[in-house]
Order: structure tokens, then sequence, then C-alpha cells
DNA sequence: AAGCGAACCTGGCTGC
DNA sequence: TGCAGCCAGGTTCGCT
């Protein structure tokens, strides 16, 4: 489910119960989720304690005490759920299907990992080798950082004849964007969907205007999303991560057929499909 | 080499 | 009520 500012709340929301905690019990419910457990994984994590969580792109990172980070990934459908105790847990009738993972605290404190597709996983690796590890060596940068600015996304951009829409998913380009963020960033920004990445990225030695516009709507549209996470977890009993909070406001998402929101613009909002994914877009005023 | 489509899974919704 | 078909927020693999 989650895009970056989804699984920034879970990281808040995790840190909020999970933080200086020591890990009592890994209870594995199956084998592994989209890839194998790591061998010895219970061995390795309990005992230890949760120095600090972080994220890099769609990635959690819980970092654990002597040099081990726990790397979580949500897939489409994982989710974590915070209990205070044994009691909290029993009293919504214990585990429910698709329970995979359940760390207990020694405060009590109890994560479950549910995830019925999944397409997440888990991984433990040292902290001074992440750099090189499989799945964040050839990450690009945080958009919510300084060094998201114009001149090095137009870099990246640059002699790519793929469609903008599918440049700004690619995890290599920028960091943490999915398909919904990136459709309602390219509406924001008016540029169509199907404009080449290079076209975006315009002519040599000048700073596109154009890429001005993707990444100063793209912090916007992050930041207003975590916003919108964070103010409607009040008490992160439940750390689902779920867009659903932040689902009523996206401007283009979802609403093929309906007439775009854009002042004065009347068009109607088209969904196709780029790269196995629904793109949605309004003709009218995406040029 | 870049750029597609398929594959990995389950569940929810639509339409017959 | 049942069932087929399509869709889903991510990532990797393998083929052109």
């Amino acid at each position: 489910m989650p895009e970056l500012p989804e699984v920034e709340t879970v990281r808040k929301g995790l840190e909020n119960k999970m933080l200086h905690g020591v890990v009592s019990s890994l209870e594995l419910r199956r084998e592994g989720l989209r890839y194998p457990f790591p061998i010895g994984f219970s061995d390795s994590v309990v005992g230890r304690t949760i120095v600090s969580i972080d994220r890099r792109a769609k990635y959690l990172l819980i970092r654990m005490s002597d040099g081990l980070t726990w790397i979580v990934h949500l897939g489409m459908t994982g989710k974590f759920t915070l209990y205070q105790n044994d009691s909290e847990l029993e009293s919504v009738g214990g585990f429910a299907k698709h329970d995979h993972v359940v760390i207990k605290l020694e405060s009590g404190v109890i994560a479950i990992y549910n995830d019925p597709r999944r397409f997440g996983f888990m991984d433990l690796i040292d902290t001074d080798g992440e750099q090189n590890h499989r799945h964040l060596a050839n990450i690009g940068c945080e958009p919510l950082s300084d060094d998201f600015h114009a001149q090095a996304l137009a870099f990246e951009l640059k002699g790519k004849k793929t469609p903008i829409k599918t440049a700004l998913l690619d995890q290599r380009i920028v960091a943490g964007l999915g398909n919904i963020y990136v459709c309602e960033i390219l509406y924001r920004a008016k540029i169509s969907p199907k404009r080449s990445a290079k076209y975006v990225a315009g002519a040599n030695q000048q700073v596109s205007h154009r890429c001005e516009n993707i990444v100063s709507h793209t912090k916007d549209v992050l930041r207003e999303a975590i916003i919108a996470g964070g103010s409607t977890i009040s008490d992160f009993a439940a750390v689902d991560g779920d867009l659903g909070y932040f689902a009523h406001s996206f401007r283009v998402y979802g609403r093929e057929g309906e007439v775009c929101l854009g002042e004065k613009c009347e068009g109607v909002v088209k969904r196709i499909t780029q790269a196995g994914r629904s793109t949605f877009y309004c003709p009218q005023c995406q040029k």
C-alpha cells in the first residue's frame, strides 16, 4: 500500500512505541514473505535494543544494538499493528489472518506484521554494509532532502526516452515515489505523463522550469501527505500506513471520467496504462 | 542498454 | 449465491 508518506507514518508509529525497547521474542508464523526470512532471524534479534528507526525510500530501517539493521519493506499490503500488552491483543481476539510476524518487547509492547499479498519482506544486514545491500545500493536521492533539486532531477532525466511518469516511478531516479503520488505530482505540475523524460529535462545547460515545477510539487504533496498521516493517527495504536488518510485529498488519482478540478478547466480525467500501471491525468491541462 | 511485460500473491469489487 | 474477470499503493526478472 505504502508510498513514502505512508512508510514515514509507520516509522513514526513504531518509533513512538518501540524506540529503546529490547526484543524479548520474535515469532515467525510462516517461512517468509516475498523472500524467505534470514537464517537465524529470531536468534539474531532477540535480546537486542532498538536504537533508532529510520526510513530510506520505502524501506524501514530498524537500527538494533551492536551494528545490526533490520530492514522491512511493506510491499503493497504490509502493515503493523501495535498492542500495549498481551491482554490488549487478547481483547481483540488474538491473531488475525495473515499475521506473519510477531515482535514482543520486554516492555510488554507487541508489534504484529500483517501482509495478505506478501509482497513485503524483511532482512538483516550489518549497518556498516548498508550501501552494498541489493535493495539499497542503487536508490536515488530522498525527495524531501536538499539533494533533490531541479538540476539534479534534470541530470537524471536527461536523454531518457521513457515517459516522465515511468521515470518518476524509477527508484534509482527519485526514492519513494509510487503510482499515486506521481500522478498527483504531474497533475499539479500540469505536465502530461506521456511526455518523455528528456523533454521534461529540457535543453542542455539550462535549468528546466518543468523540473523546478516537479520538484516543488513533489515536496508539497509528500509533506501534505505526511502531515495528514500523522494527524489522523492520534493514538498510534494501529500503524497501518493506509493511504486512506490522504485519499480524500487526491485531485486526479482514481477520478477517471470525472471533471478536472483545475480552475476553469473543463477537461475530463482520463486513465491510461503506462509500464503496466494505471495513470490518471487531465489531457486538457496537463501538457 | 533501455524499456517493456510478466511474475510474485490475495482480496475486493463488478457484472453476468 | 456463485463465479469469472479485472483491479490494486511495489519490486525484480527476463526478454527484446
